[in-house]
RNA sequence: UCCUCCGUAGCUCAGCUGGUUAGAGCAUCUGACUGUUAAUCAGAGGGUCCUUGGUUCAAGUCCAAGCGGGGGAGCCA
């Protein structure tokens, strides 16, 4: 488009060095000393330090802008200047500024806050430096998804949010009413999806889901937003390869245009670099349950002996944490030691505390988690638990496939060599993040398909529709779904699913 | 629904085996300082110790119930 903006923005300053600008923003931080005022001001594109220099702007302004309260409103004109002490390498000498509001009281400190107070006022939070990088991944990750999907030939089309019933049956919904009747929010969209394949070849959805179960876990929200591709004539071998390329395609894409934000998540990428360049291992969900036991070794480790060895080093690292607040505090207690040294140590000792109290939730939760990797049945689900177990062993993502047909749901094929297993694919993220797809090749089999769905106790009167997907022209096709938020939490390398998304609703959150 | 931890100033937290008038940092306000990066320094104001009941000469502290929240399990993306 053409030029609308008569001002510029912080992420052009590199374009204007030595140049007058005119920013318009907010003040995210301010600082002063005699006849000098450090405005670091946010206008959206980026954060960049401002000086306001008494002598340049005489008393009037320089009084305004000593008192400009956090997240004022203001327009500043000066000269750019380079300055390598600077984030994004330039600072602006202010010759003029006008505030159009001058806030007060902005809740959210410059300080630690809790995660409760945060999410109250998610509404603010969202400027701050963090929250801000966190969704301009979000951004590029929606962004490169409909990239990958629109250059491969799929269609975008959306599943309808009224449901009139539940997709696998097991799921707790939030019900509605839709004119006198009973509707449910959509869980999925796949089922829809499987009705465009079959018009599309190819096609993806990309809407919000919605469960109701009470989960109160870092990885789990009410309201969240799911892809779910569907292919005409693919099988799982194909699913599984579409579902390697998709997320390595992806995972590319950030690494190349979020560099800027993933460093001021302080993120290491490691492991993101991985996930472009190795293989996926492809594990066969009876090697998985071994592994899981212990009794099958993964390139020389042993899920038992690393979950032991993380333990160990747990516990050391709390002793060490422990040591260290014991000595600041006899350093505190001994005196003699200035007021700013004082702050600086209980500082550090309430960082410690914080990591103990952290650390100390990981030592209640591992023993736990060895118990269940030691004690895994054959046949049942894998837990939160067992999923890092699992992924602890690998340097990238791991797929899972062929899963005992009791664990899911009615729609996935059955493996025509053992009926045992459905032809079922999760992957997990490495680092502890867990499943962040779960696809299948679909049952094709009109009458296998209304067993399981008699099976299950489900209501054949509502799956009519889905059955003529069957009784015209059924063809071997394959899907799979993935968690926006999930995905987001993983690039980000955020330990909390609620930060990934603008708004999150989750039990107990409905506001703001 | 179950297990577990927590609730003290606007925010983050300390407050020991119950014992004078309830503590710190940040934020706010006043002042100092011409290069600060969560600036620093001096001072000031700021409290229903979640609620109810109990034990006690005495409860922020102990006990019980309730309410609210964190984390985990289940369920899943």
């Amino acid at each position: 488009m053409n030029r609308i903006e008569p001002f510029q923005y912080i992420s052009e300053l590199k374009d204007h060095a030595g140049a007058q600008v005119e920013l318009r923003g907010w003040v995210s931080n301010r600082r002063d000393s005699k006849g000098l005022v450090f405005i670091v001001l946010r206008d959206g594109t980026g954060f960049a330090q401002c000086v306001v220099n008494e002598e340049s702007v005489g008393a009037e302004q320089f009084e305004a802008a000593k008192r400009l309260g956090l997240e004022s409103s203001v327009i500043l004109w000066g000269e750019v200047r380079e300055d390598e002490r600077q984030i994004g390498g330039y600072e602006v000498q202010v010759s003029k500024l006008q505030v159009i509001q001058d806030a007060a009281d902005y809740p959210i400190a410059k300080k630690e806050h809790g995660v409760d107070f945060l999410i109250e006022n998610r509404h603010l939070w969202l400027r701050s430096t963090r929250q801000w990088a966190i969704m301009r991944v979000r951004n590029r990750v929606i962004y490169a998804i409909h990239n990958f999907f629109q250059a491969n030939g799929f269609l975008q089309m959306d599943a309808p949010i009224f449901t009139g019933n539940a997709v696998e049956g097991t799921t707790t919904l939030f019900e509605t009413d839709f004119f006198g009747q009973p509707a449910y929010l959509s869980q999925s969209g796949q089922l829809y999806g499987e009705a465009l394949a079959m018009a599309h070849g190819k096609i993806y959805t990309f809407g919000p889901t919605f469960r109701a179960e009470k989960s109160k876990t870092r990885r789990h929200l009410s309201e969240f937003w799911m892809i779910e591709p569907e292919m005409a004539f693919y099988d799982l071998d194909m699913d599984m390869d579409l579902i390697e390329q998709f997320i390595k395609a992806v995972v590319a894409d950030i690494l190349e245009h979020c560099k800027q934000e993933l460093e001021t998540l302080g993120r290491n990428t490691t492991f993101l670099e991985n996930a472009v360049q190795l293989p996926f291992p492809r594990v066969h969900y009876d090697d998985a349950v071994r592994i899981i036991r212990g009794e099958q070794d993964v390139n020389g480790k042993n899920s038992i002996q690393t979950l032991e060895a993380d333990l160990e080093a747990l516990r050391a690292k709390k002793a060490e944490c422990e040591k260290e607040i014991a000595e600041r505090e006899a350093k505190i207690a001994a005196g003699g030691m200035k007021k700013g040294e004082v702050n600086f140590n209980q500082n550090k000792i309430d960082t410690l505390k914080n990591e103990v109290k952290d650390l100390d939730e990981q030592l209640t939760n591992i023993p736990q988690w060895l118990e269940s990797a030691r004690n895994f049945e054959w046949g049942g689900d894998l837990g939160g638990s067992d999923e890092t177990v699992l992924t602890r062993l690998f340097d990238c993502p791991v797929m899972v496939y062929n899963w005992p047909a009791e664990v899911k749901a009615f729609y996935m094929k059955r493996d025509p060599n053992d009926e045992k297993y459905v032809k079922g694919v999760d992957v997990l993220a490495p680092e502890g993040y867990g499943e962040i797809v779960g696809g299948a090749e679909r049952e094709d089999n009109i009458d296998f398909l209304i067993e399981r769905i008699n099976n299950e106790g489900l209501p054949m009167e509502a799956f009519q529709w889905y059955l003529d997907l069957r009784r015209f022209g059924t063809v071997p096709h394959a899907g799979f779904g993935l968690g926006l938020e999930r995905f987001v939490m993983w690039f980000t390398g955020i330990q909390h699913i609620r930060e990934s998304i603008p708004f999150p609703r989750f039990y107990g959150r409905l506001k703001p």
